[in-house]
This record gives structure tokens, sequence and C-alpha cells, in this order.
DNA sequence: CGCGTCTCGGATAACGATTTCCGCCACGTG
DNA sequence: CACGTGGCGGAAATCGTTATCCGAGACGCG
């Protein structure tokens, strides 16, 4: 099943009895072919059902009209922010190529990607959550939701610090003051917006700040249950939870249960992310929603702004995030 | 900020003051290179940040480790398979490439990236749910889901016609006896089981067929929602309607929310797929969940195996469904 | 001392396209 | 009739890499 070998623009120049250099000229529609000859190669071309080979073309000219989108591996997150650069996409004459390693994720993976696909399968690309920004490419480059926050190329990311705030500040309209932290990695940019997003609003609203209810997770969520555990067994203990992401919430929910506490009954939680499965969890998680897609669309619009020369506006977006509130919070 | 261009293997070559083909060597580890030489090479490599280019590399050898993942657009079901690829692909040696044209999916486009990325960029392809199944291809090709049924390369599909017998089962369970159906483009392969499951679970019922309530939709939203009007509107109008898929049973919602019919109160609603959108819906739906990550995680074993010259065990995997009971059904 | 053998590194031809430049032919004009 | 001109097609270089072969030394052995 696997015999005939790629039909070559050879191929094609055999078989309409021209050069290759005609054919070429003929696809791309350039000057100095006569009408019939035209004609001609593109029928044989229909014919034999020949397509250019992306890779060849690729290698010895500059635009390929293919943008790449480099993720370390295809989780809820980046699938999310997928959907939004593909429907942004449709219409602008660009493809879309995402790639991934295999899953390995080793720190640098962005710069090792960068550089086997920019010469030049790819006229730009978007990377998705990188750990380290680098400073120099040969193509346009986006990076969506850095870990290091914005410096190096432009950036997209989701207000971090003021969705924080919201989160706080619901759980404080619901009349909670023992307000607990689970915050995430502190080397890394958005889980430090979010732990001051939750002392900003703490601070506004006249709570003192209690080290004692601030634990740092790692964004993961047995980690965070396991603090949550340590939250929940204190003398005072807090009747809410800010979770630094929707992973850490459900390491949360898990401790609660096991503890036998109700939530929201015993223990309001409040999330960040709004990944899918927070929606699934039980309850249904309150939590702050980062509008993936629409960062995802962003990212695609400046992105080929950028690769046809025109300057980026601001070299920084960031979007809004919103409140969604479920079923995981109750009034005091 | 774009000026640097990229590292060759040339650049490698002069700073190490060997050649091109040595350096090619210690890349690729073959013999005929001293440790002394290799050494030196392989620090400038470091220093430099030299990685070889896909493009180049591929154009000229046969193996690339990497798999490519074709689709007409990133959407939720696509998505959730690349999913499932993304961490069966882990630890395996390959890297993954998805690859989308601009969102127009003209038909046909399967045998376009194929042939465009297949001379060639990757070893082997996933297809998935591809409208024409081109017999020949110059790389091994699975395929997941096909619009016209298994035939041609090996494929992967969910039971359509169990996953329909069972949703209707599950309502004859419930007490209805009027069920009517939203079916998908006759076109289609899986509207055609997912048909087929609805009548044969009515016959073994003991049901008779009402024609009148079997309408053909096109497994959209909107246009879906008016099929349900017109069943909803029918003198001795269904107690229960199974639609062929999440979305048609969403329209199914919004259509009985217009006539101010309750659900599950005054109808029951059962849908297909269970993309993550159903779980969200009010009420949650009802639905038969096909094991896509799974699908896709299978695709990638045949898929390796099929790379690395092992015969197929079998040309084709048929996963099974399951039912997942959410609110949008009641007893009647 | 001569000759085969081995080891290591380089020169070079692909791979499949694009692109620049050049030559040929027909035609119009002085 | 000679010469410039414009249109059309082809030859060849190039992109970055791999793979095949070849040659230059070093070394061992008779």
């Amino acid at each position: 099943m696997t015999i005939p070998t790629r039909v070559t623009i050879h191929d094609v120049a055999r078989e309409a009895g021209v050069s290759v250099a005609t054919v070429s000229k003929v696809i791309n529609g350039r000057y100095g072919v006569s009408r019939a000859t035209a004609a001609k190669v593109q029928a044989i071309i229909e014919t034999l059902g020949y397509e250019s080979s992306l890779v060849a073309r690729s290698l010895r000219s500059l635009r390929t009209n293919v943008i790449g989108i480099l993720v370390a591996e295809f989780e809820p997150f980046s699938t999310e922010i997928l959907k939004g650069t593909s429907s942004a996409i449709a219409g602008t004459g660009f493809e879309l190529l995402a790639y991934s390693g295999g899953g390995g994720s080793r720190p640098g993976w962005e710069r090792r990607y960068l550089s086997r696909l920019s010469g030049t399968l790819i006229d730009g690309a978007i990377l998705v959550t990188p750990t380290v920004m680098t400073a120099e490419a040969s193509i346009p480059v986006i990076a969506i939701d850095p870990h290091l926050g914005p410096s190096g190329p432009p950036t997209i990311d989701a207000d971090n610090a003021t969705g924080a705030m919201s989160a706080v500040q619901h759980l404080v309209d619901l009349g909670h003051t023992r307000i607990g932290l689970i915050g995430g990695r502190t080397d890394l940019e958005s889980a430090r917006l979010r732990e001051e997003g939750y002392r900003e609003a703490l601070t506004r609203a006249g709570i003192a700040l209690d080290p004692e209810l601030i634990r740092v997770g790692d964004f993961r969520r047995e980690p965070a249950a396991i603090l949550a555990r340590e939250l929940l067994a204190l003398p005072h203990r807090p009747t809410a939870i800010f979770a630094a992401n929707d992973l850490s919430a459900l390491g949360v929910l898990d401790a609660a249960k096991d503890m036998g506490l109700d939530v929201p009954r015993d223990l309001s939680v409040v999330g960040f992310d709004n990944i899918p499965e927070s929606a699934l969890a039980n309850p249904p998680l309150t939590t702050v929603s980062q509008p993936l897609q629409q960062m995802g669309a962003r990212a695609i619009e400046m992105l080929i702004g950028l690769i046809e020369g025109r300057e980026p506006e601001s070299s920084h977006v960031r979007l809004p995030t919103q409140l969604v509130v479920r079923s995981s919070t109750r009034r005091l």
C-alpha cells in the first residue's frame, strides 16, 4: 500500500515536456510563460495530483505562509489556545502547524523547537507558556503566558493580578475574612501576580494578612491537597481558600472531602484558569476564567502583522479575566 | 530583533575547522570520526546552540521520527484526539506535528496535506475524520473516525451503532416510547450507523418505528433546533429525542427552551460524542461518550508499529462507547 | 623495505523546489 | 538586409543536510 513514491515537480515537467523551471513558474504564477504552456502544465498537474512539497519549497524560499505554534505538550491549556488560533487563522491565507516534542518538555525546549523549524518551515511562531525567553530569533515570535513575565518578544497574557483580586473580593463579599491561599511556584511570574492580587484584595478590604494562611504549592493537584490539609487542620482554620490554579483547587476539594468538610457549606473554594475539568468537579468550581481562545486569536493577529512587517501597536497585550461563579463558594 | 540568521552546519564546520560531512557524522553518531574530533565538534555545537534543521534533514533522509496528525481544523473533537496522541507519544522517541490548513477544509484536504508533508517531513500520518480515503500514500497512514467507513488504510473508530443503541435503550428503560431522532448527514458513515442503532433499539423493544419522528440534520446546532421545533410541534409529540451528536442535542435544548418546554420534565434529550460543552449545558446533557483520547493513543501505537515495519494485528480497531447519564433525561 | 589494511576526514552528489540569468527565436523597423 | 527588442523557455545555482565514496596517512606484517 505504501509503494508509490511522491510525484515531484520533475515528474510534472517530464510529462508536460517542459523544464522544471517552467513548471515552477506556472505554479507560482510568475511572468514568462505563454497561456498555452501554462494551461498544458496546469492540466498535467491536476492529472497527476501534484502538490509542491512544503519541505523543499521552504528550504529555498523565505515565505511559506505557515505559522508554527510550539507547545511542550498538548494538554487542556494549550489545546484551548490552539482552538483560538485555528479559528483566527481562517481566511488569512496562512496555515497552522502545531509542534510538540515527545512530552519531555525539558527546559529550553522553546529554543530547540524554534531552531529546528525556523529554517524556514514557518514564517513565525507562537510560544505557549515558555520558560525561557530567547531574545534572538530569526523569525517573528510571540509568547503566550510566559512564565517569567513580559520581556523579550511581544507577549500576550491574562490579567493575573486583577483576576486574583476579583476572586478574593468575591470571597470577601460573601463575608469571609479568614481566607487561605495555595500559591504556585514562586519562580513563575503568573503565580507571583496571583499572590499579589490576593494580598491587595485583603488589604483593600481592611483584612489583616495572616502569614499562616499562605502556603506555596506548585500548580499540581496532590501537593496542593497536602497543603490544604495543613490549612484545614489549623486551630483557627480558614473558611475559604483561594487556589492559584484550578488543579490546586481540585486538590483542595480532595482534602476537604478527606477531612469530612462539605464544600461550600464548611469551606468555600475558588480556583484560577477555568479549565474544562473545573466545571465537572463536585461541586462545580467557582474560578477565574482566562480567555484562552481569545489569547490565541490575538496572538495570530499580532504575529501576522509582524510577519508582514507592521510594527506591533504594543509589545504586550494583557487580556481581562472574568470571575465564573459556580457552586464551590457560598455566603458565610 | 529578527536579524541573526540560523546557525547552520556550515557555521559549526567552519568554527571547528572540519568539513560539514564530519559534523554530520558527529551529530548522527556515525562511524569514521575520532574521539578527539567528535568532542571538539560537540563542544562547538553546544557553544553555538546549533540544532539541525528538520526541513533540510527530512529532505535528504527517509526517517525524521516525526508523526503528523492532519486535521481540517482544530475544534473540540480533534483537539481531544490530539491530547490522546500527545500523551501516548511520550517516551517513544517520536515527536508530534499537527497540521491544519486555513480552516477551509475543502474536500480532498487529506490528500493535499499528505502530499505537501510526506516528502518526507513526517514518517507517518494520522488523519482525523477524513472524507476521502486515499488508497495510495508514500507513508503509513491511519484514519480516525473516517466519514465513509473503514476502507483503505487501517482505521480507528468508536462503536457508533452500539453506542446509539445504548442511548435509545436508556430512554426506553425510562419508559419512553415516542422517541424522536435528529440524524446526521446521510452521506457519513457515522451518522448512518447511529441511525441504525436507533432503529435496532426500537425494534428490540418492540416499539413500532414512526417515520414522522425521524429528521435528518447535518450535525450542526441551528439546523437541529429547527428540526426539533418541527418534532415538538407534532400533534402527538415525542417525549424524548436522540440527537446524533452533541451539537444537535444542544440545538434540541434551544428549541425546547423556545417552546417553553422543560428538559427533562417535558422532554428527555440524549446526545452523542460527549464533547466538553455537553457537560456545561443547561441541563447537563446525557450523552454517549466516545473515548477520543484513547482513540488517539491507539492510533499512535498502531502507526509506530507500521512505521517500524510490523504488520498491524488488525486493520480496523473499534473502541467501545459509554453512556454518560447526566440531567437531560428522566423517567417518563 | 614493500605492501595490504584500517582509520579518519573530506569532496561531492543528491533531495525537491525556487530564482536568476541567459539564449533563442520571431518580429518590427531603419 | 541588418539590427534591436520583447516574449518565452531552459540551465544552473542555491537552500541545509545526509550518504557514498575516495584518498591520505599510520601501522602491522612478512
